[in-house]
DNA sequence: AAAAACAAACACGCAAGTCTGTTCTTACCC
DNA sequence: GGGTAAGAACAGACTTGCGTGTTTGTTTTT
């Protein structure tokens, strides 16, 4: 037998489906981009009717804006619990970088890669995203801050050259759509590490247990073609 | 008296045309962003009618390749350029990280930050940028190889290094969209002249004359609003 | 009973692709 | 070499599809 929906308070309903809202929004976004990104398919990953989308989110920039901001404070928690998981011995400097590569290839920066075009020529929108991404850069030379501090390292010089490895990461993650070379950014990030433990004086260390990713892994599917393909769609007679 | 238009022969035309909708077809994507590119659009920049843009390219998604194509060739030969000007002595190393800035930041990166995410959704479109962006970075490679070779480096060090370099500037240019912040970026790009410079094993050079850049400068306008934020413009009563 | 939460139908705008008609070049012919 | 037919190049109207925001009606909780 089904059992029958179990009566929920209001706020219960309303976290549920806010929550259902964001988390289907962030991985629409990033499997489908966000161009691709329409309000049906929204309420239709996130279970929910599209009435309810329109009751909680009065546009669809609304829950853009909420969807990154929940986005980057589950990637500032991880980072967070990072940090705390390396109290009094030194965090090694290996398992920093590819705690990074991860949380940024397997999902922030994808779905950053979405939203940054739009933020840049949409003011509005842009204004509504900086305190969001300001929070978010501010747990970033955080976490700078303390390591540098466990580790015995001048501060300045963690700032510039970890701030360096995030955009390092962001061009990689970027270049990599379009040059998908696996041994390229493998080789690429070795020397990186290499030269990290030179400025900040470390020796090799162990790898580290790493919290998990924030959204499931993405497989590459391209479900229906829309728009900008249309004449590309055309099939040919035969052909398997 | 005004000429009369000269006749011109249907290669002149058509060469003209296209290459005004090239041309046009970047700027906009610049200054405008993949979703707001319309043909209108196009057309009413490149000062041709709707019906010539679909004359010579069927669809918007054709254009859009050709344009990506001519720019990265545009880029490519300022880059063949700028390794000309500098056949015997040393390149001093500053002068090249500064005019890869330029070159991403003024126009280039802005352009392919607009067209990646259509790229990661849309494999045909993806196909089809390919090999124009194999050739880009085989132009990279070897411009990095002729340095190299002139500098007396060994080439292994200088591939890693200064595609490191592309990829640290990628991520700058990202990362600026949200957080506009001169003197970050001139901290971090001038702390990794001084990485590079001590890999390469070079003294301090004098700044070199650079190619102009592709594109006239870009100013952020933001003409008609479009789609996404319709429901932030509505006007408030009173207020300057 | 009232209000919050949800559901679904409606209307508008817009851009891409298609199609039909017009102007400009070229090639051919006498 | 001038006239003309054919085709390339251009111009603009039409059609369709779709997604957003809106609105009106229904269920659930208070």
């Amino acid at each position: 037998m089904i059992d029958a929906p179990r009566r929920r308070t209001q706020e219960e309903r309303r976290e549920e489906t806010r929550a259902r809202l964001l988390r289907a929004t962030v991985e629409a976004l990033r499997d489908q981009g966000l161009t691709r990104l329409t309000t049906p398919d929204i309420a239709r990953r996130a279970g929910v009717s599209r009435g309810a989308l329109t009751y909680h989110f009065a546009s669809r920039e609304d829950l853009l804006v909420d969807s990154i901001a929940w986005l980057l404070d589950q990637a500032t928690g991880g980072l967070r619990k990072l940090c705390d998981a390396y109290p009094a011995p030194t965090m090694p400097i290996e398992a920093l970088v590819d705690y990074l590569w991860d949380m940024m290839a397997s999902g922030l920066f994808q779905v950053t890669m979405e939203f940054l075009p739009e933020a840049r020529h949409n003011a509005p929108f842009r204004e509504r995203l900086l305190p969001v991404v300001r929070e978010f850069h501010a747990a970033l030379d955080a976490s700078w801050t303390r390591l540098s501090a466990v580790a015995g390292i001048p501060q300045e010089e963690a700032q510039v050259s970890l701030n360096a490895t995030m955009c390092l990461i962001r061009g990689m993650i970027a270049q990599n759509v379009l040059r998908n070379d696996p041994a390229y950014y493998e080789a690429m990030l070795g020397w990186w590490k290499r030269q990290l433990r030179g400025w900040l004086g470390q020796d090799a260390g162990a790898a580290a247990p790493l919290p998990p990713p924030i959204l499931p892994a993405f497989v590459h599917a391209e479900p229906p073609r829309k728009r900008l393909v249309r004449d590309r769609a055309r099939r040919q007679a035969g052909g398997g």
